[in-house]
DNA sequence: TCAGAGGTAATTTTT
DNA sequence: TTACCTCTGA
């Protein structure tokens, strides 16, 4: 195997300016995919591989030897993260300025595109992005106006039907509808569009749809950018929906080379519509065979890397993909069986604490788990030890009430067709204008077609409008009319901002508020981030609307300050792209991970066998994994068994932790070890010195072994392999619980009534046992075990 | 208009 | 359990 630290003789273009330093230390595979000529290309890239360096190094050796020019390069990321990361590094390898070349996410790009040609796409100049929040309320108002009954139709279902239907590139027209349900959602699609249009807002999917109509129903304008750009670049292309591959396929034109990048065993987006599939045709319409894999990884020490092959292995619909690495195997993986979640808890930060005291940095680590509900133990028990973390998720910064009431404001001054932000915030703070009021100007402004806000303007002219709202809803079209006109005097953003503030009453109403101070601390950020905005702004839109689509396309980010070392917690997709010296994978339990919800079909568990591979291949030098036996989940109790991907994992690379005084409980029994719970012994004294084991072996229901663990006190604790170490493999645990749960979950099986379906979940024992099946006809049922009977199917 | 009661649903998430 | 939503009564 070449190595990769020999300089590469690359091919390099007649005349070309390559920095002789450019291609330095790059793999055979690496240094294929960046050195291609004027070709489409799919490169499978690993976990860890260098892809972004690829991406990077390939963009400028094409500027660099001469075959692009930066104005011919289009190149396109998912998140805005990723997009600031492509020119940051892009700025350092070369001096070239960054500016004439179309970096950024699909959004942004079509937003660009649509904010270029707005005419030609049936878009006001100053058009408003709405975030899914936006959307949401929207669908809501509009449902309210038809009145159209929310039980039958949630608000979520219909976003949910709508971006569906956009992400495949459909329009409502285009949408097949067999049955009367979807034809009342494809009706209400259309009328959603229609009030869109009329308030001149787009939602997230409209601006990718909408890109991708204008640029084909334009010929010459297609041909414009086709002979303009000569490269494409696309990351994640695993990550990318139907309507993204169309939009690539229709802006490359013959003479485009496109250099697709991706990872079809990290695809984990299926449910917001990702298509890994996408990376096939790709190969098909592109890259015709043209594949490079890049399969040695620069991560994770050995073992890491073994585990993660192991499990993916076991799927099917793969592109294939082997990582491997000359760093050595590294240290095993260790395993910890927990018997409830508290105490799971309670070992991942004594070990966390154990590395922190050998000096590692806390930032250096990360809890990761599948679902966000899982955070809430591991953070009590983390203030606890007054360990300092830091969970991702959650609000960022746009999307915080106070500032999406001050972002109203504007928006309604720079477009005052925006009923969405008219609702918002005509009576925020309360100025006396109630329902009844806002009524009153609805049914006018559906009499004649306006906006609300024209609508509120000319009900009170006419005195259509009366009473003592009129007064309040007054005020409240001065203020929005004073912001217009401090907007045409071109008043800076941050001026803007704060005369909204103080205009609108939202400054005094937060100030008296008892629990407003944080919300005002919001608010100043917001004015800060207004004139920061406005000194580097280049846009041609003017400032105001530049601001407010960087505050829909850009949230604000999750991330810490960088400075502060603080332990990172996080969900296995907010993971994804990032990587950790140390990290604790948590709640391996089936139905919790691999996800209840994906245990239905194949497609969904090989999604979640993809998360999982995503969270071994974070580590870089060691991974713990735990499950537990006992873990509170919405308010119940719910016993679990270890997740089937801890058992895909080869016993050699693991290490499986044991207390000492469990070891000298177990130690040479050779085996009889099962897990799972005694209620007594559970709940009995957690983090008592004194280990307890309780075993009721061989009593039918009872045959659960119960313990208490205490913390590990030194590595002594641990044992190697799985020699004399507990048996904790599924297979012994089915065996265990075989005369007390007839079932496996996933089980088929067939009850009188509700006829075929699939087990999902189980609970309880004995009298009190309760298995959780999804039917194929009658959904999903909780049935108690004593009286459903149910038949085991093959 | 607002606070509090009561009902309900509860993966994963970027733009 | 808890967070979020809607409804109700003052």
């Amino acid at each position: 195997m070449m190595s990769h630290e020999s300089p590469s003789e690359a091919p390099t273009a007649p005349h070309s300016n390559v920095h002789p330093r450019l291609l330095d230390n790059l793999n055979p595979e690496q240094l294929r995919a960046i050195t291609l000529g004027h070709e489409s290309a799919l490169v499978l890239a690993g976990a860890g591989s260098g892809k972004t360096r690829v991406l990077t190094t390939r963009i400028a050796f094409l500027i660099q030897s001469g075959q692009a020019t930066p104005g011919s390069i289009l190149a396109v990321t998912f998140t805005n993260k990723a997009a600031k990361e492509m020119l940051t590094r892009l700025s350092a390898m070369m001096p070239i300025n960054t500016r004439g070349m179309w970096v950024g996410t699909f959004h942004g790009l079509c937003n660009r595109l649509l904010r270029a040609h707005h005419r030609d796409a049936n878009l006001p100049q100053t058009f408003q992005i709405l975030d899914s929040a936006d959307q949401q309320s929207a669908i809501k108002r509009l449902m309210k106006t038809l009145n159209i009954d929310d039980e039958k139709f949630k608000p979520k279902e219909m976003a949910w039907f709508i971006n569906g239907a956009k992400d495949q590139g459909l329009r409502a027209n285009m949408v097949e509808a067999k049955d009367e349900f979807t034809r009342r959602q494809v009706e209400f699609y259309q009328a959603y569009d229609e009030q869109c249009q009329r308030e001149g807002v787009v939602d997230f999917a409209e601006l990718l749809l909408r890109c991708q109509e204008l640029l084909a129903k334009n010929p010459a304008l297609l041909e414009h950018y086709r002979s303009r750009f000569k490269f494409i670049l696309v990351d994640e292309f695993q990550d990318t929906n139907r309507l993204q591959y169309q939009w690539i396929q229709l802006l490359a034109g013959k003479d485009t080379a496109v250099f697709g990048v991706g990872d079809d065993d990290q695809s984990i987006y299926a449910f917001r519509g990702a298509e890994a599939a996408n990376m096939r045709d790709f190969q098909r319409d592109f890259a015709r065979g043209n594949v490079i894999k890049l399969e040695q990884n620069y991560r994770s020490q050995g073992n890491i890397l073994d585990a993660a092959n192991a499990v993916i292995a076991n799927n099917k619909d793969r592109l294939g993909k082997n990582l491997w690495t000359d760093e050595g195997k590294g240290e095993p993986i260790r395993i910890y069986a927990a018997s409830t979640d508290a105490d799971e808890a309670q070992f991942v930060i004594d070990e966390v604490c154990a590395l922190h005291r050998e000096g590692k940095n806390l930032s250096a680590m990360a809890l990761l788990y599948r679902s966000n509900a899982q955070s809430r133990v591991l953070e009590h028990t983390l203030f606890r030890a007054g360990v300092a973390y830091r969970v991702y998720g959650g609000l960022r910064f746009f999307e915080r009430m106070e500032v999406k009431h001050a972002l109203a404001y504007l928006r309604l001054a720079g477009n005052p067709a925006d009923d969405g932000a008219f609702s918002r915030v005509v009576n925020f703070p309360p100025r006396g204008i109630g329902a009844r009021s806002v009524e009153q100007v609805q049914a006018f402004a559906v009499r004649y077609g306006v906006s609300l806000y024209e609508a509120a303007l000319n009900g009170i002219a006419q005195n259509t409008i009366t009473g003592r709202s009129a007064a309040a809803i007054g005020t409240f079209l001065r203020v929005i009319e004073g912001l217009k006109s401090s907007g045409d005097a071109r008043l800076s953003l941050a001026e803007l901002v704060d005369e909204a503030l103080e205009k609108s009453g939202m400054k005094s109403h937060y100030t008296a508020e008892r629990e407003g101070a944080d919300r005002l601390e919001n608010l100043a950020e917001l004015v800060t981030a207004c004139a920061q905005f406005e000194e580097t702004y280049e846009g041609e839109d003017s400032p105001l609307v530049g601001f407010l689509t960087h505050a829909s396309l850009e949230a604000g980010d999750h991330e810490a300050a960088v400075n502060d070392d603080a332990l990172q917690l996080m969900t296995v997709h907010a993971a994804k792209g990032l990587e950790f010296d140390h990290v604790f994978l948590g709640g391996l339990e089936e139905g919790l991970f691999p996800h209840e919800n994906s245990l239905s079909d194949f497609a969904g568990v090989e999604e979640e066998r993809r998360l999982m591979y995503v969270a071994i291949t974070r580590a870089r030098k060691r991974l713990y994994l735990s499950y537990a036996g006992q873990r509170m989940l919405h308010g119940q109790t719910r016993y679990g068994i270890v997740s089937r991907f801890l058992d895909e994992i080869p016993a050699p690379l693991c290490k499986f932790i044991v207390m000492p005084e469990k070891q000298a409980a177990y130690g040479g029994s050779g085996g009889g070890y099962s897990w799972g719970n005694n209620q007594a012994g559970a709940r009995g004294s957690y983090g008592s010195a004194h280990n307890e084991r309780r075993s009721v072996s061989g009593g039918g229901a009872g045959s659960y072994t119960g313990f208490n663990q205490t913390i590990p006190k030194d590595e002594n604790a641990v044992e190697y392999g799985r020699e004399g170490a507990p048996d904790v493999s599924r297979a012994n645990f089915e065996t265990a619980k075989k005369d007390a749960l007839p079932f496996g979950i996933g089980q088929n099986v067939n009850h009188a009534k509700f006829g075929d379906g699939v087990v999902l979940a189980f609970e309880g024992r004995g009298t009190d046992a309760r298995v959780q099946v999804k039917f194929r006809r009658e959904g999903t049922k909780w049935l108690a075990l004593q009286y459903a009977k149910l038949t085991v199917l093959a």
